[in-house]
DNA sequence: ACGTTAGTATTAAAGCTTTAGTATATCGGA
DNA sequence: TCCGATATACTAAAGCTTTAATACTAACGT
């Protein structure tokens, strides 16, 4: 297994095609926020592709392409990655960060309680 | 404020000087993990002194720098970057992709619980 | 006083990501 | 059939980070 770890424009056009499930270069252009040239979404595609995050079948000339990792997969390998680069590994440094930085509803306090309490 | 966001280099250095307090070129470098050249080290500092996270002070000719900003504002930032990019803002999501990873032992789950449920 | 040493300043090469232009191929309609 | 539209392939420019060489400067020891 590899690096598992994208890049900003690689991250987001990963995220259109999982949200998708199957997505053509238009799909991906369609659906990104930022506006880009067709070539510029197709590059990255052919990236990621070659990178080993995605693959493609054929529909006559237009690629089809999907995942071949899961999102989940990505943003564990990457939360891993700031947790030790960020936090020397401290998960309980890195919850504390959250808790201090964010205003977090009193509904989401309860879930986290919640995944927290009950995690085994 | 700007965007208090560092890269693999530029946070490595910080800790660093964070950890030292003031640090001179050859303080950082001789407490880096990897090897650099003198002068790799130095342009590196004078970046972070661009971007207004150091500041130096001079004693005879040699440059002491110490930090403009906490580390915990630049983790706060990061993580809070991650956050929104790979979880929506959901710190729920965070959390539990964190525990899905499973690498957090009984003591520090002890600790995490203790923050949650002490959080105000 | 002078040369060696130890600093910083300047410049830029190398490597990576993003972005897109141009070339080429093919499908589909008139 | 032939032309325009649309798809991918190829190439590379632009911008950014990392890394370090070279140039310049000043302190220090003798």
């Amino acid at each position: 297994m590899q690096s598992q770890k994208l890049h900003r424009l690689e991250l987001e056009v990963m995220k259109v095609v999982w949200r998708l499930g199957r997505a053509t270069v238009n799909d991906v252009r369609d659906t990104l926020k930022q506006s880009l040239a067709y070539t510029s979404v197709a590059t990255t595609l052919s990236h990621l592709e070659k990178k080993g995050f995605l693959t493609h079948d054929v529909d006559g000339r237009t690629y089809v392409y999907r995942p071949l990792i899961q999102e989940n997969e990505v943003s564990q390998s990457m939360l891993g990655d700031l947790l030790e680069r960020l936090f020397d590994g401290s998960v309980e440094r890195l919850v504390n960060t959250l808790l201090e930085t964010r205003e977090i509803s009193p509904e989401e306090l309860e879930r986290l309680r919640e995944s927290i309490v009950t995690y085994r």
